[in-house]
DNA sequence: TTTTTCAATAATGTCGACATTATTAAATTA
DNA sequence: TAATTTAATAATGTCGACATTATTGAAAAA
């Protein structure tokens, strides 16, 4: 992103978010003014304004004269935030069908032939495959034409983005799990574009899902069963091994 | 709601969304820093914090070096935003129908009785009906259990709420109209508790839509033929000519 | 030892001044 | 006259100082 046009506040924003999703600010931690003036090398305005809009993004939350803190993550989170997406997505999906037309047809054969082809090489890159993954997502539900929809789907994607590189790093190392995650995809395809809009809708929600128990037990091998109930350092330490610039997760 | 506790942005931020709301600042007018400042009594960095917080609810816009200027309103974006909510309202109605147990029964049952009996006396208050329906709704969906499909459905409702007090005042005034939207009320309760899923998804989804068409007609009447493409400030005037604090809406 | 009080410290939140950028109006040129 | 440049004006965006509020830790009391 050209950075060049943006004010430090919009500066401060992205590289807050950025450092939140990366790990540099764990779940739970204070995020004290003073600290990230001197980080980022700015006054207070900018700040607490980038802070204001993290809240709204559910990746701060604040009290009145407490101060700022990450938000936490937990397992029931995630389970939330992957369930709205999955209903959000099999919303779009059903509404692309019904509305969609033969530029939208075209779209996901070109997106699903550029996931296909890359699924099959040999070294995948993950930034390089999850592009791909995104764009034939998108490709799908890009017909439904409904604004507020797709900024919610947006919205959710991106809250669900400091879970998914767990997942991500499993699906593309894993090979049957990249095999099973290509022929679901493929028969999406097939679904959307005979417009068989109920078993697209239910394929998509269940395709949502998948992660969600891949990241709980990858997670939980990784926990000592009896500090199965405050996970979060070591659950976030598992989370953001892969380090990843967020900005090509969108 | 309890204003000592707040910090000063919250505050400017209530008093600000109601002030849009309500017509003060019409749509797509520009939110001089100054001007608020003057007008509030406030600093800078107050009204700064709350505007945003205003971009993220979509009740404002702004570009960089350019200030900030109240979102436009539209046929479209009403349009858009019901359709949203009916979809999302469908969602949490189809989980809640899902998951309910006794408890969520005994909350529809209540609200109901509520909102009947009122809707059945001489002298409606706005207000209060509003009250009581917005009670009835919130009822039907809280059993979904899914905190971020609430949040959406939530920040849903707040987005319609420019566009809501004009189909309010025709529903509560009109006896035929809120006598078949009463019927709508009654036939969702009975479907709902007969976890009949499918139909009263169906119903929902009808039932949030209608204001859409009663906001069109009576907007378009109002419009001069020739004026269609440009119907902003008219059109406002005819939403707010009921200037309510926006808060009983909630 | 435990609890309470109170002062010292540190953090949050607010303000107005200032630097930067956009807009407007006047002046110059074609 | 119309278009362009330039100066004047006005607005945005940033900063650091200051007032307010919370937290900490030591001293006093139970």
């Amino acid at each position: 992103m050209d950075t060049s046009k943006q004010n430090t506040a919009s500066k401060i924003l992205d590289a807050l978010t950025s450092d939140i999703i990366q790990g540099v600010f764990p779940p739970g931690e204070k995020l004290q003014i003073k600290t990230l003036k001197d980080r980022y090398k700015v006054g207070t305005s900018p700040i607490r304004e980038a802070l204001s809009q993290l809240i709204a993004k559910d990746l701060v939350v604040s009290e009145n004269q407490k101060g700022f803190y990450v938000s936490n993550i937990s397992i029931d989170d995630l389970t939330d935030i992957y369930q709205a997406r999955s209903k959000i997505e099999g919303l779009c999906l059903d509404m692309a069908i019904k509305k969609g037309g033969d530029f939208w047809e075209s779209k996901i054969i070109a997106a699903s032939h550029l996931l296909a082809k890359y699924s099959k090489s040999e070294n995948i890159d993950m930034d390089e495959w999850q592009n791909r993954h995104f764009s034939f997502h998108e490709a799908l539900v890009s017909g439904c034409n409904s604004p507020r929809l797709f900024q919610i789907r947006q919205s959710l994607y991106e809250k669900s983005t400091r879970y998914r590189n767990l997942w991500l790093q499993e699906n593309v190392t894993n090979y049957d799990r990249l095999q099973a995650n290509q022929n679901e995809h493929v028969a999406l395809m097939v679904l959307v574009l005979e417009r068989d809009s109920i078993p697209a809708q239910k394929l998509i929600e269940a395709h949502i899902m998948t992660p969600v128990e891949i990241i709980k037990k990858t997670t939980l091998i990784k926990l000592d069963g009896s500090k199965l109930q405050r996970p979060r350092k070591f659950y976030w330490n598992a989370v953001f091994i892969f380090k990843k610039d967020w900005r090509k997760c969108f």
